[in-house]
DNA sequence: TGAAATATTAACCTTATAGTTAAATCAAAT
DNA sequence: ATTTGATTTAACTATAAGGTTAATATTTCA
């Protein structure tokens, strides 16, 4: 095995990974990851055999690293406020390194329906609730949470931080319109689109 | 001009809507979109020049239908609450309407970022601030609104509004485990993965 | 070293897809 | 009914994209 072995498949592994998230696999050509890894697209093939295959590898391993984030949900040493600090706190300094991920994630379980089964499959459920309810019992009756509103509320939850990041560009473009009213005088105020949003 | 004129026009552009809200432009074919209306390629071509062109009447429409809907946040008769209450009960009920409207739009804005602009271009944020503030302006000093926290609070609703039906296949499959965790007895309580969401 | 295993390349193949064309059909007005 | 212009169809074209192959280069290790 030459040096340059592993080095190469990774080059590989990762451009996809890059075009994969940029584009999602509809919008990905082979051709573009092979130039953005350096080589052709024979290689591609002769790593991974197929598309199919490439993007199969790059959805397990950024769902996985996606997924893992919320571990600490279950460690027993954290109260739930404190949970909810984590959360906030090192989710979204993650979203800020993997800004496409969840869009990406989003996106591919939709067009394969099919992925989400497996991903769920792995998770117990009941378990769950059991070890969160075991764990923060008191603070769930305080606040009427059931398995259904904890459920709702973490929706929330995830919708709040992971929202801006899915709508970025849209967000980031009213962002810097919103913050030129603070300093700039208005030079029309005329034809205003009931757009908002 | 003859009578079944309109009507064919009508199903092509009816059916790229659902085609391209469903698969986006890059999942889309052209020949799908002529099945689905029951006609042949050539005919798409006839009437839309090409796959550019019919994407862009549907994008469009679709960008008007959703953000339209909007407008009574500017509307002088309602309260805060009230637009809050509207906001919410009217979005939500039209976006049960159109599950994958919002995501299209998302995928579509970032596909091409330059449609961000011609979108927001025709939005005058100072004098859409000015007016909610000359409506609302109490209620914004009692919760200590600022232009921009107005934006913060405005992209959070929406978040919480739009998210679930973004992450919609995903929510489903999680709820449908989720209420059963309420009637079922576990079966095996084994490996758990740590996967949350 | 030199044979075996592994990696790399360029050229080629096949299929899918957007787009075209030219002929056929139809509706309506003269 | 004939002409005219709009509509529809089927067959075709060009190209882009995924995938293959066979020849070449490089590394490993006996």
């Amino acid at each position: 095995m030459k040096a340059s072995d592993i080095q190469t498949e990774d080059k590989i592994f990762e451009a996809a990974t890059e075009v994969f998230q940029e584009k999602g696999y509809d919008g990905t050509r082979m051709h573009d990851i092979a130039q953005k890894a350096g080589t052709n697209k024979a290689l591609l093939h002769y790593y991974f055999r197929s598309k199919d295959a490439l993007f199969e590898a790059v959805f397990q391993k950024l769902a996985s690293k996606l997924f893992s984030k919320f571990t600490p949900i279950l460690s027993p040493e954290l109260s739930l406020e404190e949970k909810l600090h984590f959360f906030f706190r090192e989710h979204i300094e993650f979203l800020k390194e993997n800004p496409r991920l969840p869009f990406f994630i989003i996106n591919e379980l939709n067009r394969k329906p099919e992925r989400i089964q497996r991903l769920i499959r792995n998770i117990d459920f009941k378990l769950f609730y059991k070890t969160l309810s075991e764990q923060h019992g008191k603070e769930f009756e305080k606040y009427d949470i059931t398995p259904d509103s904890l459920l709702q509320i973490m929706t929330s939850i995830a919708a709040i931080s992971i929202f801006p990041f899915i709508g970025k560009n849209f967000s980031k473009s009213l962002w810097r319109i919103s913050t030129k009213i603070s300093t700039n005088i208005s030079k029309k105020e005329k034809n205003l689109h009931p757009i908002l949003f």
